[in-house]
DNA sequence: ATAGCTTTGTGAAGAATTTCACAAAGGCCC
DNA sequence: GGGCCTTTGTGAAATTCTTCACAAAGCTAT
């Protein structure tokens, strides 16, 4: 298949959440243009984007509401369940963890793991806080597809190498670093402090204000 | 000035955050490719990004770790105190008010508002949760800068708009939704459930998987 | 069944961003 | 000071992403 861009997978993330939204107001069909209203684009852009997996709608109609939820489920993967384990309880971690949003879109978080002896053995929404150090021998039992990296800067890469081990094939790191993995493994990287600096320079440089969004690269 | 690219000033700040690294262990000078090295970009990347501010380098020698560090400060407008209120004190909200690297680059919580009234009192690391109906009439004397909204996603753009009427110029949104502002307003969002999707999608079409970072459009 | 209105799907054009590649500049050593 | 090595700054080329614009389809009403 042709390469399908970071920032159109994004976009197709965004328009199944709107098309979640009008299934459950019981709606039967969208348009191009209604679905580009509400994500901030063109609907020539939708159009675009759907196109590269197929031609989902009907002229003159627009697209079928469930029909297009169920395509774009599938396009991005969620028709699985991803087992994921968080690394690093603090106040992120432990946040995340219990965010139960994500065990709805099928994000299951199947072991959350610490350094501070204080914080293992404690139980965060069911789960067992373990050592770090367990995280290699759990990965045959626990079989995770994603780690979560909210541990300090300066522990993260530690904590990537060990979820590599332990068969992880998907990263989201929110520790500021920019971590080394190797080329088959996906990372994605969410560094607030970023955003922060990003919005601090286009507040000192306001004339066109026009951001818009987070993503980019790290 | 020319316009600048979203990535570039993320990619800005990522500097910013190495160029502190070395500063910190003493290092003087350093160069497009070293940088570049622990960006995961190259070093023209590099060279183009800073290009666009000045001429910052020396040739043959690289740059001033020092200068350069306060060039990117200023640039991203970290010379000053930036306000800013968290609206909802839930998980996510609490985790960030009580995050101090966020005081540490500038970044200072003047105000946390939530419509629980079982929060609505309480004190998180010093700063006393208040109604979000307050918000407004704080506006006057906080002066905020900026809002950080980490309410539920049907709550969050009477939250933005509360935001805007208090005086804020950027909006950091952790809501899953795609927020209205006026042009003027410098908006970005933040979306986990984005994020984990696009690991999803990376790890179904895994083949030549080397997605990095987070950003995008919402 | 035809006319009229709407909306898709998509090549082609345009804009933005990244990479290339190299001349100009600076330091260092003999 | 001349040669040599390194690294910047930057036009030009290449690539990637977005927007344009329009023919092809489908529905509705008559």
């Amino acid at each position: 298949m042709k390469h399908v861009a970071e920032s159109t997978v994004r976009r197709l993330s965004l328009y199944l959440r709107f098309l979640e939204d009008f299934e459950s107001k019981g709606l039967a069909t969208i348009s191009s243009d209604e679905l580009a209203a509400r994500g901030g684009t063109t609907s020539a852009q939708v159009r675009k984007d759907l196109s590269l997996f197929g031609s989902f709608g009907k002229r003159g109609l627009g697209y079928s509401v469930p029909q297009l939820a169920a395509r774009l489920r599938a396009i991005l993967g969620l028709g699985r369940e991803w087992r994921v384990v968080i690394i690093g309880a603090g106040k992120i971690g432990s946040a995340l963890a219990q965010y139960h949003g994500f065990a709805q879109r099928g994000f299951r978080v199947v072991g959350v793991y610490d350094s501070d002896p204080a914080k293992i053995g404690q139980t965060l929404d069911g789960i067992r806080i373990r050592s770090v150090e367990a995280i290699d021998a759990d990965g045959a039992s626990l079989t995770p597809d994603i780690a979560v990296i909210t541990v300090p800067a300066e522990a993260a890469q530690r904590a990537v190498d060990r979820a590599l081990r332990a068969g992880v094939h998907g990263v989201l790191n929110f520790a500021p670093v920019h971590l080394q993995v190797p080329p088959t493994v996906a990372l994605k990287t969410v560094n607030m402090a970023m955003e922060l600096e990003g919005l601090a320079f286009a507040l000192v440089n306001r004339s066109d204000v026009a951001i818009e969004s987070a993503g980019g690269a790290d």
